[in-house]
DNA sequence: AATGCACTTGCGAATTATTTGCAACAAGGT
DNA sequence: ACCTTGTTGCAAATAATTCGCAAGTGCATT
């Protein structure tokens, strides 16, 4: 537990350990690079942003710290049109995302409505819902 | 213009044929596929499907014939979570996926309100939605 | 603090899905 | 039938992710 480890990786690590995952100096990385972006970084990214505290760290780690956390519920895996994967810790509560297809921009939405008629339209045709993707693909509106 | 061509294939090679792309055997026999499926085939699928009409398709060209059509709109690209993409053609109205995590089956569907509901989220954020993606992935509700 | 074993890691090779270079081939206008 | 240019099959190339393996290291125990 490095000494610049901010509560919230702390309790990553806490949560991790009960359950017998091993806190390595590489997963320490990955989980603060995670904790730190508030955007949706691909496993390059991660790569890159967790060398910034342990230079050691290799890309088949992140591929496979990512697997485990993306296992255990603590981050989400999203992949969007065209790109490699991209993630984001699952710490905040559920939304989709809109993806500005010009800039690559990603914007977090939520919509309760959206969420009950997808619950309502699984219902009527037998099933429960495990997970879902909804993302929109768009351009600034524009009235040039 | 092989004598075996349904309507549809050939409307669909007047339609290509007018925008100046070659009809050739092989072009015929991935239509003849895609129209004769009511799944939503992979690359491999529709290479094998393909075959059967004309056995010497292969699979670049049905890779490099199936671009062609979604660039023009003829059938869709769908990235289902974990297989390849899967295609079908784009001659029915806009609906959305439900796959069944399960057995993979895929069940279409519709909800006008979603569909109103995303434009709306899209212009409150200022963009104009140019396509979107919804897929539900669920198990069949048991009662066991 | 030292020990030991199972779990992890880095590296490079293997995979999977798709794309591309190139020489041979074939649409389709003339 | 001919010619030009787009198209094809094949194999090699990519891109993203996974895997095998020998070396390294958490961490429970002493
Ligand atoms: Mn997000
Ligand atoms: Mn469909
Ligand atoms: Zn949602
Ligand atoms: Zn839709």
């Amino acid at each position: 537990m490095s000494e610049t480890d901010t509560p919230m990786v702390e309790n990553l690590e806490h949560e991790l350990r009960a359950e017998g995952v091993r806190i390595t100096r590489q997963r320490v990385a990955i989980l603060s690079a995670l904790a730190n972006s508030s955007d949706h970084p691909s496993a390059e990214e991660v790569l890159e942003r967790s060398r910034k505290q342990d230079s050691s760290v290799s890309l088949a780690t992140v591929y496979r710290t990512l697997s485990i956390l993306e296992g255990r519920g603590t981050i989400l895996r999203n992949e969007f049109d065209g790109t490699g994967a991209r993630f984001e810790l699952a710490n905040k509560p559920h939304h989709d995302h809109l993806i500005d297809v010009d800039t690559g921009d990603v914007i977090e939405f939520t919509s309760p409505r959206i969420e009950e008629l997808q619950a309502e339209i699984a219902r009527e045709l037998g099933y429960d819902i495990v997970h879902h993707r909804l993302e929109l693909y768009g351009k600034v509106r524009h009235q040039d």
